[in-house]
DNA sequence: AAGATAAATATTACATGTAATATTGCATGC
DNA sequence: GCATGCAATATTACATGTAATATTTATCTT
């Protein structure tokens, strides 16, 4: 993906050692280390690690570099806020420009899902269920909130160990998923919109578990 | 602000050009010629183009450099659109987390905003807006909901040139920033969230009057 | 032994050189 | 006159050197 220039190769690359969990909240990054591990220059490097901070995946401090955020509570709740708002937001107007064939590719993520999380996978699933929500937002047609969605969306889980489902949420997640996709198919603005908050918030506490408590 | 390192420092100032209208929209940038303008180096300068572009003020192709974005209709829409969600998104909670403090502070923005249109402020008006609605999403608690929101409202209007209110607009839009208040003082959600969506898109449409048409 | 101070080291911050790439201008052929 | 190819120029992309700053270690004082 973007192939043409380092920086943003190297972007995607350290973003993709934080999904590796080759680097983790807390740590501190040095420019000449990465740009070692990475085989290139330090400048493509502190670029990308620029982008980053902006995004709020890692902390800056002015002469001190660079480490990896660690996400408190506080932060979580906010980020979990501002995500349901922009999904909840965005149904009003999906239920408008809903068509056949955005809905047939809404299903087929929800398919793709719940296949993987049969399969016990585990980073791999959050990405599909990315891919999930942010096909709802899409569907609005604004790019812009989609973007800024999937932000959000990867500002809440890139910064901890996602693990296989456990437990009843392994049937529920697919079944809540399930439920969204019949409610944005019925056009039942209500129905959809509460069916996203339930599954927001029983995933939220989901993790929440884990990380928290 | 943020007088620490040169990145930050060059950051603000070419934001600062954009809002001088020194840079326009569709005006090619070049490193060196900026770096010798700003008496830096191109580092900090390439460092700086990076963030404005994910930030979208700028547009970036790979080895042919940055050029200020130039915002259309279907673009403003979306904005717009994102900004009234958040905004309206925000004010459930406002109303919950509401102290006295922080309704003094928005009377006093409102204020400010009045006393600047009645001098025919052009650009720092908008400013003085952007605080405004600011200080309303900034009431929820929610810092991140707060960035996000400064963001997309700098994404709207750092892109057209700002004049003085004209006509009707000079006396509408004190008086909506008053009911806006008004409503959210006497905690009535649903007057409030009336009052946001009429005064968004009434600036709206104001605004494109000047822009698209 | 604890704390302060200073030297040594590590790291970032910035500038600059060079190679790669794109753009422009000019000449040439049709 | 118009298109095409090639040279000249401009600009970005990346690497690297050096200065400024922070961190660590060692030394000294009490």
């Amino acid at each position: 993906m973007a192939e043409r220039n380092l920086n943003n190769r190297v972007y995607q690359q350290i973003k993709q050692m934080m999904l590796n969990y080759e680097i983790i909240p807390g740590q501190r990054l040095i420019f000449s280390d990465l740009a070692e591990k990475l085989g290139v220059s330090r400048t493509p490097v502190n670029n990308a690690l620029s982008l980053l901070a902006k995004e709020g995946f890692l902390d800056f401090t002015p002469n001190q570099g660079y480490t990896v955020h660690q996400i408190n509570r506080e932060e979580a709740d906010s980020l979990y806020e501002l995500r349901l708002i922009l999904e909840l937001g965005a149904l009003d107007k999906v239920m408008v420009n809903l068509t056949p064939e955005k809905l047939k590719e809404l299903e087929k993520k929800e398919k793709t899902f719940r296949d993987a999380v049969a399969q016990n996978v585990s980073r791999g699933r959050f990405m599909l269920d990315e891919e999930f929500h942010a096909c709802i937002v899409e569907m609005t047609g604004n790019i812009y909130m989609c973007e800024y969605f999937r932000e959000i969306y990867e500002r809440i889980f890139l910064r901890h160990r996602i693990g296989p489902l456990r437990g009843d949420r392994q049937q529920q997640v697919p079944d809540e998923h399930h439920e969204i996709f019949e409610a944005i198919r019925s056009r039942d603005v209500n129905r959809a919109k509460e069916a996203i908050t339930h599954h927001v918030n029983a995933g939220k506490e989901y993790i929440y578990s884990f990380i928290f408590d």
